[in-house]
RNA sequence: GGGACCGUGGGGUAGCUUGGUAUCCUACCAGCUUGGGGUGUUGGUAACCUGAGUUCAAAUCUCAGCGGUCCCA
């Protein structure tokens, strides 16, 4: 296996192909194909993320993949932001089509002439939906598996409020829902107010949660948008208030896609392989049996995985017999499995089982009883080491820069005020080639532009993906 | 947006300069062996990206297309 910090392209490229992630081979170049345990791994994802948005009050629902050329157009500042990486149906069997259609690259123009006809009162408000579907764009830069894709496995949901308040509101839950999730993957990340050329086209602002890979460069994993009325006056989505006078709605979206899987990569594994967060891991412990001729190794083996079962995690017990227990043991540590746990004679012998955990090292020995009460504690554990791990990383890759001459020595993301204009980035970006992630949202820390001098905030500057 | 490099069994590669027989590792299949950190062994399956051109003859030379990788903006 290559070495992560040393070698990270490559690094990521193999435990892509050799955990089984995805399949690059696809003929449609930026297109992969989800293998098993790739999915497996996203689906995890994106059940907390279910989990996280119903439990409040979101809906899932799932529009077609089609929108006409017409509705995208509605928006100017949005059509604009796309039109350069847009694929087009043009035909259908032998005929030309009369409208021709584009393969959404986000849904706004296919959900808001529906919005349009869905909201009328107050009290339709606020509307929460959400869908995780495909989504097409015709990338022209390089393709990457899971961080530049052409079609994207993409979560969105839009919400609809009768107030700028009350979408504001939505801004903050939607923080507080993505800390939960950052929590679970144990990702550390920053939330960045995008500058205005670079927030989503069409929204008033764009807050944007960045996390930092051992490759020094910044990926950005999640965002969400206020859009206020920018589309709603163009979708006409209005509602009738108490007084029966109509107001057009304050919306507001919430995207994430793949990524998340690429940040999980990129920030736990080590030159074993995988990592996995034990929240995502499609199999939590790994029990191993070690033959023999004395002992029923896998009888006792399989006992301990029901147990487990039974008690909801996700267990296997690898009786596979054409490998030895030392091909396991790194097999499944390349896979990221959390807890792995040895059987052999010895075990048998003395009712105990031999621990190890995929983010720490060495092994120990604890009674059976022990540890199927104690799973939980240890997956706890796993989580733990985990976040304090990334927690290092990414502080090892943000800096603090006073000066343009630190910029420039900067290693990974590097934090200074700036004034906001695009004229001090670009001279940033000549001097320092570092993009600007924009302000660090949240926090009033002001100071002098770190180029015109002139009053600025704290602001993340890096290479990004 | 610009530049460079590369496409050989499933994966990684040698061969290409100087045109003629395709190498090794790994994986896979069958058997025996082994089993507490990637067992050993015997046998087997399996490849020159696509198209056109040059040539008696193309993995090798030329052109185009498709795909991949890296760097810079």
């Amino acid at each position: 296996m290559e070495n992560r910090k040393k070698n990270f392209s490559e690094w990521y490229n193999e435990i892509v192909e050799t955990a089984e992630l995805s399949d690059k081979r696809y003929h449609v170049k930026g297109m992969n194909v989800w293998r098993p345990y790739g999915l497996k791994i996203m689906q995890g994802i994106d059940g907390i993320i279910r989990r996280l948005v119903d439990s409040r009050d979101f809906d899932e629902v799932s529009f077609p993949v089609p929108v006409t050329k017409d509705q995208l157009m509605v928006e100017f500042e949005h059509v604009k932001g796309f039109e350069g990486e847009l694929y087009w149906i043009t035909r259908g069997g032998h005929e030309n089509l009369d409208v021709e259609l584009a393969l959404r690259p986000t849904s706004e123009a296919a959900m808001y002439p529906m919005f349009s006809l869905w909201i009328r009162s107050h009290a339709d408000l606020p509307m929460k939906l959400y869908q995780i579907v495909s989504v097409y764009r015709h990338e022209t830069k390089h393709t990457r598996s899971f961080i530049r894709i052409r079609e994207i496995h993409f979560f969105e949901a839009h919400t609809a409020h009768a107030t700028y308040e009350d979408a504001e509101k939505q801004m903050v839950q939607y923080k507080e829902i993505w800390e939960r999730l950052a929590d679970e993957l144990c990702l550390p990340y920053i939330t960045n107010r995008r500058p205005d050329w670079d927030k989503f086209p069409g929204a008033r602002y764009t807050l944007a949660f960045d996390t930092l890979l051992p490759s020094s460069r910044s990926l950005q994993i999640g965002t969400i948008h206020q859009y206020g009325t920018n589309f709603s006056e163009n979708y006409d989505i209005k509602y009738a208030d108490d007084d029966g006078e109509h107001h057009f709605v304050s919306q507001t979206t919430f995207g994430m896609s793949e990524r998340l899987l690429a940040a999980v990569i990129g920030v736990h594994g080590d030159d074993k392989g995988l990592i996995l967060p034990p929240g995502i891991a499609p199999v939590q412990v790994i029990i191993v049996p070690i033959p023999s001729e004395s002992e029923d190794t896998i009888g006792y083996s399989r006992k301990i995985g029901d147990d487990l079962l039974k008690m909801g995690f996700r267990v296997r017990v690898d009786d596979r017999d054409n490998y030895t227990p030392g091909y396991k043991y790194n097999d499944w540590e390349m896979r990221g499995v959390p807890v792995r746990v040895e059987i052999g004679v010895r075990e048998v012998g003395s009712g105990n089982v031999t621990v190890a955990l995929r983010s720490k090292k060495g092994k120990k020995v604890m009674s059976r009883g022990d540890f199927v009460s104690g799973v939980t504690g240890l997956l706890g554990e796993v989580k733990a080491s985990m976040k304090e791990s990334a927690d290092k990383l990414f502080l090892s890759l943000l800096t603090d820069s006073s000066s343009l001459d630190d910029m420039k020595k900067a290693i990974g993301a590097t934090a200074a005020y700036w004034c906001g204009s695009k004229e001090c980035a670009d001279h940033i970006e000549a001097e320092a080639d570092l993009d600007p992630l924009g302000f660090v949202n949240g926090t009033e820390d002001v100071g002098k532009c770190i180029v015109c001098g002139t009053d600025g905030k704290k602001s993340v500057f890096s290479k990004s993906y």
